[in-house]
DNA sequence: CTTTGCGTGTCAGTATTCTGACACGCAGCA
DNA sequence: TGCTGCGTGTCAGAATACTGACACGCAAAG
């Protein structure tokens, strides 16, 4: 398909392969989340939630790396499927605790099962040092990452 | 800002820290691309034309990870731009290949020094071994996913 | 030579996300 | 006490990307 006549150090990009690792890895988690009538967004949001309730939908939209207002429409969407709740008033100040209702959490323990999979099926052929290595890199990664973007 | 109190797990699954890092990293794409009037896709696109002149539309599209579509609308604006030039009639088939203009050359390069220098500011911290170490595991990764994508 | 499969370019419509901007509430400081 | 900085929720508009569908051309198989 492609001249291949000039492979280039593209391969050998570690931006490059981290684009590409997690533009894969987001379609797998789309693949298997479809059936369940989940977007990858939504089941971000969802596992966020669980794993620490109460979140403000800007807290929220930093942890699944999208703006406020994207956070805001999803959860928007998932308040009128039932799927979350958020109190009228703001009990304090102006920020609204998100909460997962029990129909949440049950179609999040199928999406969570789902992404599992997805997360295991990427290890396969990865050793724990290999794991632990690629935790410690990628964390080194985004902290020297960070550090010039809102520093500098 | 966060209760902190149940901080879990999310920060040692390797899929969002690589979503993480991913993000992190077009933001600061983003953010170096920005003075030079360039998106990311856009700078991705020029970068891939430089190293494979004569790529098509659709090899375009899966070298940036977007559809045919999206890189066909980049493309229409780039080509306003003078960026690239198609030729008007499909020499074989219906491919058009596309290529730099030297003017597309010369917004690239200036671009290329940009990127070139977030990825610098990515891997500080990093020894080559750890970064052999990535490449190493962020294909593996690819290719586990890959595998279980297209194949069952 | 005909036919089937595959990849491609393109059109139309939809959905999602983002940028920009506004007002409000809390915390710290003079 | 009054004020400034910061974070938040929200509204409106625009840009961007995606899904679905169509016709065309090449290549391999019959």
């Amino acid at each position: 398909m492609s001249q291949d006549g000039t492979g280039v150090d593209l391969e050998t990009s570690l931006g490059y392969l981290l684009k590409e690792a997690s533009s894969v890895l987001r379609a797998a988690m789309e693949e298997v989340l479809r059936p369940l009538g989940m977007t990858v967004t939504h089941y971000a949001c969802l596992e966020l939630l669980a794993q620490r309730p109460g979140l403000s939908n800007s807290e929220l939209a930093r942890g699944a790396f999208v703006t406020r207002q994207s956070m805001n429409v999803l959860l928007q969407n998932l308040e009128r499927e039932g799927h979350v709740t958020r109190p009228a008033e703001a009990p304090v100040g102006k920020v609204l605790p998100t909460r997962l209702t029990p129909r949440g959490r049950r179609s999040l323990e199928k999406a969570t099962a789902a992404v599992r999979s997805v997360e295991v099926r990427m290890l396969a052929g990865l050793t724990e040092a290999d794991q632990a290595a690629a935790l410690r890199i990628l964390r080194s990664m985004i902290r020297s990452l960070r550090d010039g973007d809102g520093g500098a």
